[in-house]
DNA sequence: TATGAATGAGGCTTCATTCAT
DNA sequence: GATGAATGAAGCCTCATTCAT
């Protein structure tokens, strides 16, 4: 049954996001999306030319299109704290919504972050973004931003992590507040904190 | 020319680390492996049953291993600040002396942790271990150990995955003292924390 | 956007022709052919049934033309020489005019050859035809109408190779006479020719 | 049954250049190859890297050693008649000794020849420059060289091609005195030639 | 009649694993 | 114990052909 409208692309992309995140890269197969998605192997490379193609264009899109989420939303709010606290809610809120979406960008990150071109928006540099602009409003000490941004970012993605391997049980949106406040924490003025 | 079974076993493993934590699991074929190891493709089988034992074991062996000496740093201290502080020195000082080996565990985890048997030890175990025992003590809120292991671990692993793309430039070992007051801020009391 | 059936099949041959020369017949796919010729893949079905047919109506088309235009022009000239001559002259007209065409039946003899039915006219046999009629004459010496047939052909086929891959610089049109003297001479009684 | 030592090389390289002679490159597959050989389709990219290469290894090898076997003879003698009269008369006792090696150059010298490295010999190279060298002498009128060459070529090839397909039955030894006159007579400077 | 997405049959290639030497 | 050629099962991709629209 043909026809098509772009209803086929999105087939096949759900199929192979969702094998992907399921069965990792290398072993999800042209033939198991294919299946997946209802459709022969060869129809595939009418839409993608390659597997490899595939795998950038899926990855690429979502990413951007986080980074993109991230950077209207945390333009929408002023002082540190409630930027990270807004990106965080709305990365708890997304984790939940489309799980597969995150174990894929989860694992296939480190295949694909080193074809990322210079200028292509990334969550990663938005997050950075946000801690040069903190440095400089002295929110934060004198941290390195892409440091600080990990520190962030671990705030996030090892808890996510520990989710999807059922290490922890509770609902990411559930988590949104205390994972905000830690990130704030880690990254927080040493003199604000307690010491012993 | 190698001479007994032990030292050609390690020849492998080290070549297959590297191999595994450059190219990728997928990529690092029984054929690369042999040609690092200085030894012929069948050779291989005489000391492991298939790749994926190899893999298994080479896995195994290093997560249990770094377990098993994070477990004994730990229970070197006391209180959950300085058992943090020892455990993230550890390891960061081990990422700098054998980057390969961090990322290998940090790229093959997803494909081999659901493997590991309930009893094995591993460091996700042993520091959740420290939280629960943290807990007890009343050094932290009413956390979920687990919770709270990883966002220690976010507070490690996200920086070391930084470095290992070259988005943080300064050695691992500089950075312990502040990752480890990063972790340690990040499941602190709240009360203890500053904030608005 | 094309009218009547004849047109199209023009625009089809015409495609097919070049990109049969260019990249040889494997090498071009329906979808080449399809690009060029300004139509979709499915439309080229409604005039041939398949590849292959394509592939054979083109070869026959011409070669069959080729060879009823050297018969006409050998039939109204008398004596081998002219003959010749006039055959010669016509062929590396034609290939000037038409390169691709010729290099199109160049490389598709061999697959095409075996194919073509003992009563199809063909440019092997017109000149066959002259040579025997040549002997009957007594204008070449006994030989096989064939092997004659066959040296008049390689003094053009041959420097028409060369000229395609560009190992020869001048236009055909100017070795016409050079050529059809070098086939003659081939051909002619052995007393005829100087020798040591 | 394995075992080797450049036996099966060579079982893969009769194997290919039969089929590649018999139905051309692209209809000639690598599970026909291995079927022929007697080996599995794995076992070919043992030996080489793919069919491409296959294809050129084969290709190139003899077109070279034919070269250089031409070259050798035309050495030996002195004068261009007896130059070209051994050149043919081993080419035609080399074509009944090995008719697939023949067809195959033919066939497939029309994908090769592009890639041929300007400093590799090959016998158009070779004749070419016997036509230089007897062009000096004085041997011939003053006829480009590779022009002469493909005369030369065309009185040997092209009966050759009408062998194969069956238009010729003589066998090709026995024709060689007569093709190498009839090359003679070709390139033969012009007066020496009858007039009409 | 035209379109072009879809099919399905291979084709080339890779690679973990086996096994004769 | 070691070697590396051979196997065989996929895996990715291409393309002539069909067919719903």
């Amino acid at each position: 049954m043909p026809r098509d409208g772009g209803e086929t692309r999105g087939r096949i992309e759900r199929a192979a996001l969702g094998l992907f995140a399921r069965k990792g890269i290398d072993q999800a197969t042209i033939a198991d999306i294919a299946r997946e998605a209802g459709i022969s192997e060869g129809a595939i490379y009418r839409h993608y030319p390659s597997k490899d193609a595939l795998i950038w264009l899926t990855f690429s899109t979502h990413y951007q299109a986080l980074a993109q989420r991230m950077e209207l939303l945390q333009a929408g709010e002023s002082g540190l704290r409630a930027k990270l606290r807004v990106m965080i809610e709305a990365f708890c809120a997304l984790f939940e919504a489309d799980r597969d979406l995150f174990a894929f960008l989860l694992l296939v990150q480190h295949g694909q972050i080193p074809r990322v071109p210079a200028e292509m928006p990334t969550p990663v540099k938005v997050i950075a973004q946000v801690m040069t602009e903190a440095r400089a409003a002295g929110e934060i000490d004198d941290l390195d931003p892409y440091l600080a941004a990990s520190l962030v970012m671990g705030a996030v993605l090892q808890p996510a992590t520990f989710k999807i391997y059922g290490r922890i049980v509770a609902p990411m949106t559930e988590l949104a507040e205390t994972l905000s406040e830690a990130a704030w924490r880690a990254v927080e003025p040493a003199s604000a904190g307690g010491g012993s």
